[in-house]
DNA sequence: CATGAATGAGCGTTCATTCAT
DNA sequence: GATGAATGAACGCTCATTCAT
């Protein structure tokens, strides 16, 4: 995997963006049309290349794919685990991802728009993402979850798994119903509702 | 060759159900391997016909997957309504749509992994009814939480959009998490931790 | 042919006037969509009956188009043959036969329709045409070119199979142009002129 | 290998023939076969390409006989245009027209043989584009009839527009029975006979 | 005789991928 | 490296024909 990471490095070196610009071709066009409805052709015109030559950047069209979804997770899951270094209340964590997951709407619509729908297009892709990505981001909020029981700011009657998919479902949805109708949403202030009904719940207080 | 007409007899039992043949091909062939990866040929072997009879029943292989996602759904939104009718309170109402929706999972698994997959795609045609029923959900999640925030039993400084995006959310991913990990879980358990979560939130009480 | 032409007044006999509904019905649909955009199917229904019926009553769906194309010019040559008997000057007979000829468009536009194109269809079926119909209608005109020339009416410098061809080919253009066209048009007045350019030529008279 | 790639060079010759032996395979097959059973694969066989490769230079097959039959067309009509220049009496004009006409068979016979079928089917499309064709043929003849009767050469009390549909039939007939019969003939003779009878008509003279 | 559900070969077309240049 | 013409397998869909009823 380092070893991938630093290959492309070398590549993107010289004048070679243009791996970097067949990947932001490729999320604006399945974005718009849809995996299965983007010829590779129409992803090399956007990104100004011969069809070809895509290949001689990756292996297939599905590693376009797989490689722009890898690379959009793994900046985030990067700018949590910064964040984090400097940011060490539970509640402010919980808040900082929410808010993080739900700019990437605004950070870059095309791929919001792409992690909305090719990404689950099939089960087999899904079982793959689910093993790589999400249960990373799973994993991140159980231990902030947990370390909150721990501190006693947190239930310890409830499953940390449990609140960690939920924390995902909820913010993913609010997400993907903006990108579906084309609302535009605040993350800050998003980010903050979803955490308050996370913490405090909806029914009326004592 | 009369024994093997005999045998098609014995499968296809009363009348007509190659309908519902192919459909549950369909479910089950598309929740293996996508929508797009699935010939046409491939659902009418899975369901025992012969390629053109998938055209007998149905106008198109669109028309067959709309068709069998919004048969399903129909028969979530019927039999929470039905419920609905010897079901008053707002809390038992949200508890009962999450167990309904969690138990879909063991109703039908194929359908279960279609919904998180295909239901979800970019296509133009998901956008037509992926939502229809989607918002459907949502409305009748957010009046139920109205009118216990009219009962004075959920708080009233919260939108009722939100909240149901989020309840939404939180138990489709508990589902497709399942879905894609092949745990298997206790849907009326499940549901009321997850209402617990919604409801009472995580923080450490008073 | 003697036989099967028996065979078709004995099934037509009862109330199977079925076998000519279809060929009715095979004509107006082939006429309005061509022969391969008509599905037996729409023959089929235009006549009535259910798409194996057609099959009782003839081999094939190419079958069908044959009967009817033989049938229309087995007519019009027994018209023909039938007028002779009392119409003896080639001149008067050349026009009776441009006038039948022409009027086959308002006896049966779909049939007319379809001689201008169906039967046009392939190589094959024209060859085919050629020799059984076609080929008797020339023989038709030359005979009669040649009585003329014997009766020293007509030109004897001239190939009586180059006229008969050209009469043929100059009824059958007008016909077919007044066909796509949509025009109407008086069949013995255009005989006439038809003839009187035949007989006469164009060049201004001495 | 290296022989069969050499081959391929040979017969390709300069450069973008491909374009050229598509064509002429259409026309070909077409005419051997009829359009709607010509499927696109046996056109590509001809031609010695993929099948693919056929819509690298056509929108579609369709598009390949439209092309077919538009250039044949402009051919014949700019070499009469072309001729006309220095050629001025409208009975000359009239036996060039014919003589070209009647030499088509001999230049390309598939292409006669499917300019007397194909180009008259009842498909849409022909109506588009074969009556775009033959209307400017009768125009051109109707021209040289009109100006021969200023001239006092033609006989005034005619249709120019039937003597045109007379002539282009007359001769078309005489192609396509010669096409289908494979009769050989001398266009500039034959041509001469047609214009004959058209000027002079059959009848013995005085 | 008549039906029409069922078949499956065959079609036009697309597009991921290769490879000579 | 970069190109883009060429490939051909694969697809969704149609429809002539058959045959159990």
């Amino acid at each position: 995997m380092n070893v991938e990471l630093k290959k492309i490095d070398e590549v993107s070196g010289a004048g070679g963006e243009k791996y970097q610009r067949i990947l932001d071709a490729a999320v604006e066009v399945i974005a718009e049309r849809g995996y299965f409805n983007s010829p590779v052709s129409a992803i090399a015109k956007r990104a100004g290349v011969a069809d070809g030559t895509i290949y001689l950047y990756f292996k297939s069209k599905d590693d376009v794919l797989r490689t722009a979804i890898d690379s959009t997770f793994e900046k985030f899951y990067r700018k949590v685990v910064d964040a984090f270094v400097t940011l060490d209340a539970p509640r402010e964590q919980l808040e900082y991802i929410a808010q993080v997951h739900l700019e990437s709407h605004s950070v870059n619509r095309s791929m919001a728009v792409l992690m909305q729908t090719e990404m689950r297009q099939s089960a087999k892709f899904i079982e793959e993402f689910s093993h790589h990505h999400l249960v990373k981001y799973i994993q991140m909020v159980r231990e902030v979850v947990r370390r909150g029981q721990e501190q006693g700011i947190f239930r310890k009657d409830i499953s940390d798994g449990v609140v960690a998919h939920c924390m995902f479902g909820a913010i993913d949805e609010l997400l993907s119903s903006a990108v579906f109708t084309g609302r535009e949403y605040d993350a800050r202030n998003t980010a903050s509702q979803v955490i308050d009904v996370l913490l405090n719940g909806i029914a009326a207080g004592k």
